[in-house]
DNA sequence: ACTTTTGCACTGACCAGTCAGTTCAAAAAC
DNA sequence: GTTTTTGAACTGACTGGTCAGTGCAAAAGT
């Protein structure tokens, strides 16, 4: 009985492996079905792994989901600040900025749309055990755009009336809910397309005032 | 074994009072547990019914949930139409229509906050029962919505590059999220504030280009 | 070299409990 | 007297979680 080899937090490539493999098979069921109609079963088969490799490898049906949670709203919010920050190195403005970042968030969505609609539907849920997870996640996301916001204001680029808080939940709520009805309503448009629909929305060329 | 008295869609009171205690019922405790984790005998309890009175009133656990997604996305639309048709009488403009569909929708979800959550969760999962109802009642939603936008490219008053659908439901889900997000983090906000800061982003005065 | 041991990762049959839906006789409401 | 509700018992399918056991690659022992 020695020491076993310690395996650094990239993991052991086996398990590590494993657990890709159950987060990818749980993310398009319980996007599809819901937590609840989504068994255990059924995720363990659609990775092609055993019953009992689940709970080998998390704690239970609701551990599982809180790690996929934490582990999608990570690489969403990496991709945010990579945008925020890219431009802000450019030299752009805040307003570029937030473009930047709505491009990023249409990217995401693109590339993981099971699981935004999973995030989406388990948002606003009260009384569930994963709640305060999910409220430590979202608040990481929603932050990088508010910090957008905030300097834009301080810097004199946007008004000093603006609420940064709801601002900044009514511009997650616009790219996440126009992705979500391209992604399931109008697959066949662009990327693009999207993307310069929020644009110009964002910056006033749908409804502005000219003052 | 008769014939059922056909009832008109006021409907006899008895059983219309009961069905909308279920509705009440069945849309707080689906809209925090989902549908699949809320049983029969719970709405049935909830509704101080019992449960043979459940499956009296309705054919099954998914054909009241199907239909009190028609009842609720029904009075929306109706409180939206209302209000576009309102403004238009009153010589407003079309972002006036607009702003006036904004606060409607806020008003909505202040009244049925329980019943918009659950709306969200589910508009946009596939494989589902109720999916096809959902697309016939989220589009009639939302298509007052893109009458106004769609009028006002018409009249001269929106660009007319203006992707109308894609910007029809990025609006929607500018107050959805931003509404979902006061309910459950600040509710100790009140109506006007979100309904301004949701005009500023409309009107493009977050981060409007002065062009 | 070779055998033996270790323990991680995984397996899948099994269990105890849960739930939608049914049934129905009797009561209540109209 | 007809419609609606009650409430409890029952069924049968399904589910989260358990656990004794398997396979195997690396380590230890010789």
């Amino acid at each position: 009985m020695t020491i076993r080899a310690m395996e650094s937090s990239s993991g052991s490539t086996r398990r590590e492996a494993t657990r890709q493999k159950l987060y990818e098979a749980a993310v398009t069921l319980i996007a599809e079905q819901g937590f609840s109609a989504t068994t255990v079963d059924e995720i363990a088969e659609r990775a092609g792994v055993a019953k009992g490799t689940v709970y080998y490898n998390f704690a239970s049906k609701s551990v599982l989901f809180e790690e996929l949670l934490r582990h999608g709203v990570g690489l969403l919010t990496a991709s945010l600040k990579e945008a925020s920050e890219r431009t802000a190195a450019a030299g752009g403005s805040k307003t570029d900025a937030l473009d930047a970042m709505i491009r990023a968030g249409l990217v995401f969505i693109d590339r993981y749309p099971a699981f935004t609609q999973l995030y989406v539907a388990e948002l606003w849920r009260t009384n569930r055990a994963w709640q305060s997870t999910l409220m430590v996640v979202r608040q990481q996301a929603v932050a990088v755009v508010e910090n957008a916001l905030r300097e834009g204001v301080e810097s004199g680029e946007f008004h000093e009336a603006i609420d940064v808080s709801l601002t900044a939940s009514a511009l997650v709520g616009m790219v996440l809910v126009a992705a979500l009805d391209w992604k399931a309503f109008q697959p066949e448009r662009s990327l693009d397309d999207v993307h310069s629909a929020l644009s110009r929305l964002l910056q006033g060329r749908v409804s502005g005032t000219r003052a």
